[in-house]
DNA sequence: CGTATGACGAGCC
DNA sequence: AGGCTCGCCATAC
């Protein structure tokens, strides 16, 4: 079939992702389907910056926190990003899902 | 062309 | 209760 690549779709969920708010990434691996929460961190990964249009700051893990990717810098203009939208980090540096969690979790 | 790596999550012992 | 392995796709060299 003509599906595009799973990692497009994954990119075509985060994109789907208003501002303000943060998903992670076992919320799209299940969204998309067939795919485990490693694929979405792999899939961001690809991005390799910001040459895409997709979100991957409001991509975050199951802990609520930012994932040490890239030499450590990323997650830190990861939260930075997420600021400046609106989304408060708790003095763990967590985010309440209650509040920020994408399709309300 | 083949190998290795890359931002998780859940289950199993 | 804690620690470890498996699963999965794409990209780069």
């Amino acid at each position: 079939m003509s599906e595009p690549p799973l990692f497009e779709r994954i990119y075509a969920i985060v994109r789907q992702i208003p501002p303000g708010k943060v998903a992670t990434y076992g919320q799209i691996a299940r969204i998309v389907g067939g795919c485990s929460g490693q694929m979405v961190g792999f899939a961001l990964a690809s991005l390799r910056g910001t040459q895409t249009n997709v979100p991957w700051q409001r991509v975050i893990n199951r802990m609520g926190k930012v994932s040490p990717h890239g030499a450590g810098f990323g997650s830190a203009i990861q939260e930075d990003l997420l600021r400046e939208e609106g989304v408060e980090f708790d003095i763990e540096g967590r985010v309440d899902f209650e509040k920020y969690g994408w399709m309300g979790m």
